[in-house]
DNA sequence: AACATTCTGTGAATTTAAACACAAAAGGGG
DNA sequence: CCCCTTTTGTGTTTAAATTCACAGAATGTT
């Protein structure tokens, strides 16, 4: 590997994923420029250029990046053309509503087992998995080699949960669940703490408007 | 004043804050230094130390941060203190997920209106509120003062929406569809790409397990 | 009371990311 | 075929963020 990517580049490549894509439902143009792109996402188009310099696409100077191309040199870099099969563990209102999003497909991740802990949920049908019973998650996870975990439990139960799905060799956590895991071996965590990012418009609102005091 | 908090710092705070928070709950100290931060959130000490000062704290060499006082100022500083009211529209399977969630409650976040269009929605009741028809979008912003829109319908309603409530006179948009918003005004934006984050995951499990090519 | 320890606060150095600026390529028009 | 425009690719500069390193404050210990 030349240059491993720097962490901002690689969270900007979704984003032009998304752009080229609308942009080849839309449009019937062959070509996409970095002019273009940092219009639509107010990113400076030699920052543009340089975060695709990263993944191996080239352009042709006076025209641009072949639109399908960079799509799908976007979407094999970023592992979307991967099948990602993933177990989600809390089917409550945001499992469930993860468990039957339909968008999640085109990122290649694909949920293939729900699991919970209420009686009154296992069984249930949701999408079109039945509700597992969360003592067979070990079990599942290791007979067809899951390597995804999704948390969507309450917080205090994350802990525990992550630590199963570890013992049971998942790669990968997706943690819902406002807090910070404590793990020690070499997985990968994404914490999706929405209340944290809620933070951003508080703080804004208090910065733009102050009451008096 | 003196100096504006960088963006990264800002988006420390909350965890700051989180941790803080359950250390009150669990452990009997009056103190919390930023080495026990640091350990925790796998973050510089001194890198902790800058950032709060960014906000109106100081801390006792030897000692530490008065735990209470800090979380009462981080959470003065993100404006959790703060009433803040938001309507929300697109009331489906996330649109309802939000809207029944009471953990976001102690960041300030009142959800105070659901809007769809969807004739089978209307009149129902999610959470303890009654789906009101998105065509009274607009009259119940203004009449309330709101604030805060959040977004859950469809990618390809979220311009049209957004272009309302900022007629309404809304102030910050929290958006969870996947579309970059196309918004002259100054208002502040806040997306929530859930599935472009799934993408940091595909994309480690793809560099640490390359498939045979 | 001298000393060791542990923490804060902060300049200074280092690292990382973003922006600038321009050469060179590609194509169109006259 | 020459000139003009647009766009890529990248060396260089600037800015921002992080880390280092240590002085100085508070406290306990012998
Ligand atoms: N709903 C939201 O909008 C929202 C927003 C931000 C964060 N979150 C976080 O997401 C998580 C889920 O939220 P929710 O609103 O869906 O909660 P919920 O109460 O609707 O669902 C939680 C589910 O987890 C199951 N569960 C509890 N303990 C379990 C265990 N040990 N093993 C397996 N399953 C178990 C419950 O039976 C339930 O089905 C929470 O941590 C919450 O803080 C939710
Ligand atoms: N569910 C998830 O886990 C998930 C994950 C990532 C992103 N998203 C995004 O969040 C959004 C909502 O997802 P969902 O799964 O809740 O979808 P959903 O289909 O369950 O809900 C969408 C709701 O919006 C309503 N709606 C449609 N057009 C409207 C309009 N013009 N005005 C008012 N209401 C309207 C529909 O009636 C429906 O109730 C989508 O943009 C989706 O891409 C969802």
């Amino acid at each position: 590997m030349v240059k491993k990517i720097p962490k901002p580049s690689l969270a900007r490549l979704p984003k032009y994923y998304q752009v080229v894509t609308s942009y080849l439902n839309r449009k019937n143009e062959k070509y996409i420029s970095s002019s273009y792109l940092s219009d639509c996402l107010n990113i400076d188009d030699s920052q543009i250029r340089r975060d695709l310099m990263y993944i191996e696409i080239g352009g042709i100077p006076r025209v641009g990046y072949d639109a399908k191309e960079l799509r799908d040199v976007l979407a094999d870099y970023l592992g979307y053309f991967n099948l990602n099969e993933a177990i989600l563990v809390g089917v409550g209102n945001l499992g469930t509503a993860l468990a039957e999003y339909k968008g999640f497909e085109r990122y290649g991740l694909s949920i293939v087992g729900l699991f919970d802990s209420d009686p009154e949920k296992i069984g249930n049908l949701v999408g079109n998995l039945k509700v597992d019973n969360i003592e067979n998650l070990e079990q599942v996870i290791k007979k067809f080699n899951i390597k995804i975990g999704i948390i969507t439990t309450p917080a205090r139960y994350a802990q525990q949960i992550a630590e199963k799905m570890i013992k049971a060799n998942i790669k990968a956590i997706w943690n819902f669940a406002p807090v910070t895991l404590d793990i020690d071996e070499d997985i990968f965590i994404q914490d999706e703490n929405l209340a944290e990012n809620f933070s951003f418009i508080s703080h804004y609102l208090k910065e733009t408007e102050p009451e008096k005091e």
